[in-house]
DNA sequence: TATTGCTTTGCAATCGATTGCAATTGTGTT
DNA sequence: AACACAATTGCAATCGATTGCAAAGCAATA
């Protein structure tokens, strides 16, 4: 592999002019400059970028951790940030943490190892995991800027979806539609007071339709998803509406009631929240709620590289908050006269 | 930032010494080493991967080149592929060569820069762009392997799902059905000799069903299925069952094929490629041809770190043939008596 | 005590770039 | 011809690690 100091013999000159040259620097002769930079295109010469890391004291890397990829609401993310964090003149080095976010501490680790300019990191199911690690990382000058809710986040720059809005938005479209027994899917809440089913909930309440914890069942998993699709169509009043937390579980929700005979939306309406793209392949297509992810990704790059820009100088933290947008499809309809 | 001889002040002894304690060199005495590596972990010391990559001529990073995430198949295969060289002690560096894959020559020139160890290329539709770059890696003896078809592929390493023997697969179950009048939608092959569509016409022609060129229907986009649907419900005979290049179109047939009354598989049997997750949510669950990405994922990245750990001494190059698997589901049914 | 040999440590070169400063060259002025 | 000044170019230090080789320390042996 060619380095400076051999086009430097090749063009007869030190390799410090060859570096100023290729840098398109003034100091060099115009003509000696087109020499050295023809020669360097003749001979296929590339600069290493590992040594000129070391030197310039900056990698022109950015690090992503996400948890994974196999939930379809991520890579429509990380496609978004790949491509602004390619336009920013930036390379992108990728870390799983995982679906149980168990290796998000090692990712940051080897992410400081690396050197990389800055870090992009989107929690998952348990917030952050590797708090006080991160935190040291902010601390001693790392650019760094979260997506997502956790306990603490006041302290960092965050962006998230508006999860509570987004929860309103479809507390108000079921009332709309005289829903009036309401239940709730979805795991336990992970994110902090924001979470979605809280804010649900209380929007249920301002609208004059209290919700009924016993119509919120908790489940996590594909089983648990069937057995609540079971209880819940034995409830009396059998609720007409169901709210999923997230698109996955409202597929499955969906799935369970049709093997059971039970119409969507005549008999139960179900609405998810997330729009993922096969939202809208499913039948009936789901009503959900959604964000921008391209906008979202674009801001969190833009945070990362204007912390990058600003050096060491100190910057306060800032909440961004991106807007849902409901978007009405198939499953959701008005109720039934009984 | 911490450096070696920083630690090496505190612990009063040189910067070598420092240095082999931290590898675990048995040059160093035990008791120096246990006191160097404390002072280490208590003042966290992490080590410079930039300058160590400098010195050792490697950067412990693989460089990943895929088209984009917005097709579900590739998300599946990037999270397998970073699990295995997270795994492997590499960091994963990614680059979107595009839909267009006009970017698969400035990621190539980038990850050459940024001296990676190694290369894993997934090719798109348009095969290999930046075809003679890569060559021009290969020879300079960048450890690189393919993944997908495309013409001169022989003497690169490729790894390849086997779409003709998939094709074929197909093939048998539709004439096992009954099926006779069968049309093909997908778009203009871009694979080469191996293509899907290619192999199941030789297949059906085999099994006595030769077919009919004008059942063909080439389409690229959304508009294109559309139209090709209504053409296609109209042909006298009208065809019973549809092969579709791949599952995302084999989705929109369906989608289309229902908005105009006709019954999946009832009326017509539908098929398609890839096994996307999407495939088994839809109703009806999608009949479709997949191989094991994970297994996938994994000989490729295996077979680029043998390359890498084989340093510059010459390797034969490989195709590997990745084995398909018929996923029977609901689209596809017995044709019925006229 | 001098010699040998082993263990442990440090010196200094090296990886390939960038850049402040000094040195060189060339031009114009008197 | 002598000098000032600007335009080019080169020297050498630097970034933070690794490692061959020399040197120092120490114990055992003659």
């Amino acid at each position: 592999m060619l380095k400076l100091e051999d086009i430097a013999k090749l063009a007869g000159v030190s390799h410090s002019t060859v570096s100023r040259a290729l840098a398109g620097s003034p100091l060099v002769n115009s003509a000696t400059r087109d020499r050295i930079v023809a020669l360097a295109n003749d001979h296929g010469y590339q600069i290493n970028q590992v040594a000129r890391s070391l030197k310039l004291q900056n990698t022109k890397t950015i690090g992503l951790v996400v948890p994974e990829l196999s939930n379809p609401y991520y890579p429509k993310l990380v496609q978004s940030i790949a491509n602004y964090v390619g336009e920013s003149g930036y390379s992108l080095q990728l870390h799983l943490s995982g679906n149980d976010q168990n290796h998000e501490l090692t990712n940051l680790i080897n992410l400081r190892n690396n050197r990389v300019d800055g870090i992009l990191l989107i929690t998952g199911e348990h917030g952050l995991v590797a708090t006080d690690y991160a935190a040291g990382l902010h601390t001693s000058g790392m650019p760094i800027v979260f997506m997502g809710w956790f306990p603490g986040a006041e302290a960092f720059d965050v962006i998230t979806g508006d999860d509570a809005a987004g929860a309103r938005q479809i507390a108000h479209h079921l009332v709309d539609l005289q829903h009036k027994d309401i239940a709730i899917i979805g795991k336990p809440a992970h994110r902090g007071p924001y979470d979605r089913t809280t804010a649900f909930k209380d929007e249920l309440a301002v609208l004059g339709r209290p919700f009924n914890d016993k119509n919120h069942l908790l489940v996590t998993d594909y089983q648990g998803v069937v057995m609540a699709v079971k209880q819940l169509v034995q409830m009396v009043p059998r609720p007409t509406a169901i709210f999923a937390y997230q698109d996955s579980i409202a597929l499955d929700v969906c799935k369970e009631l049709q093997a059971l005979g039970i119409r969507v939306p005549d008999d139960i309406s179900v609405i998810g929240f997330d729009d993922l793209d096969v939202a809208s392949y499913v039948s009936p297509a789901l009503t959900t709620v959604g964000c921008h992810i391209d906008a979202m990704a674009k801001a969190f790059v833009m945070r990362l590289t204007e912390r990058i820009g600003a050096g060491s100088n100190h910057i306060e933290p800032i909440k961004l908050v991106v807007p849902t947008v409901l978007v009405q499809r198939q499953s959701s309809a008005p109720v039934r006269d009984a």
